[in-house]
DNA sequence: CTTCGTTCGTCAAGGTAGTTTACCAGATTG
DNA sequence: CAATCTGGTAAACTACCTTGACGAACGAAG
């Protein structure tokens, strides 16, 4: 029967991990050729979550879904690469504040022009209804995984 | 303006995330509950590939997308854990033919079993059609990006 | 003011999944 | 038969994350 066949070549699974792939990919690639060549994957999640005005690492590592350990050697990795600076915080002497250089909000702004230009190749190639159905679609997907996982 | 706000909900990039690591973990999840508690994440994209009449690690390599050192490691993994064996290749005195054992063959079908539960609750959610377009658009997407990567 | 539980961040160690580099042994071909 | 290609392994390393144990500081209760 053509039925196990078919089963396979619908499986959402492997389409899944090769467009994860291809993303990190491309956005390392993105990234290095405008200079930024030592920044790692892990950055890029971590990334979206600084800012100039800071934050602490407990709290990026909530929001990063983490721990806070991790989030410290992140940090560290950051700060020896010359993105970050770690600040005390004044109202807390046992907290610090996590704080882009100058050169981190460079390579922020990087990655969110990285993140609107793969946007748009994605609009280019699959149109603009859609990627914001892909979008919808990928959220819902992980929803009802992970309702099936918890359950 | 809601500009940036909205470039930032539209962005594909975290619901493709999110949907990748949701499907791994709960892969993992239901592949524990079917007793198969020793497997890694790893293994998932190895088992596909496996089968009673077995292949070269090599090709292994190939086709799962990785280095045949890593393979290496993967396959020695699984040996010890008694899901495959290794035995010469009568064509090939260096060649070995990776094959899996009795307990390999139920683990593959367990994982058969747990990808078509998850395409099915993919489909519950959100119907045949909008699964196989998902599947579709996830190809074209990372098609586009490894274009947009190498180029 | 002291004590006690909690929170903030770190150190140390380890596990997982891959890589690069270097190498050996068997196969193939000139 | 010698050169070279191919199959596989070994060791060291990178990246990213975990658990466990800990010291220091905060905040509330006594």
């Amino acid at each position: 029967m053509s039925n196990s066949k078919k089963e396979k070549e619908d499986n959402f699974a492997p389409a899944l991990a090769a467009a994860g792939r291809a993303l990190i990919a491309t956005m390392m690639a993105k990234l290095a050729s405008c200079g930024f060549s030592d920044v790692t994957p892990a950055f890029s999640s971590l990334m979206p979550l600084l800012d100039a005005t800071g934050a602490r690492p407990t709290a990026l590592a909530q929001r990063a879904g983490i721990t806070k350990q991790a989030i410290s050697q992140l940090v560290r990795e950051l700060e020896v690469r010359g993105y970050v600076e770690q600040v005390p915080d004044s109202t807390d002497t046992r907290a610090k504040i996590v704080r882009l250089t100058k050169r981190g909000v460079a390579l922020h702004a990087a990655s969110a022009e990285v993140r609107l230009e793969l946007q748009s190749v994605a609009i280019a190639k699959l149109g603009k209804s859609r990627v914001s159905r892909l979008r919808r679609d990928l959220l819902e997907l992980a929803a009802a995984l992970e309702e099936m996982r918890t359950r």
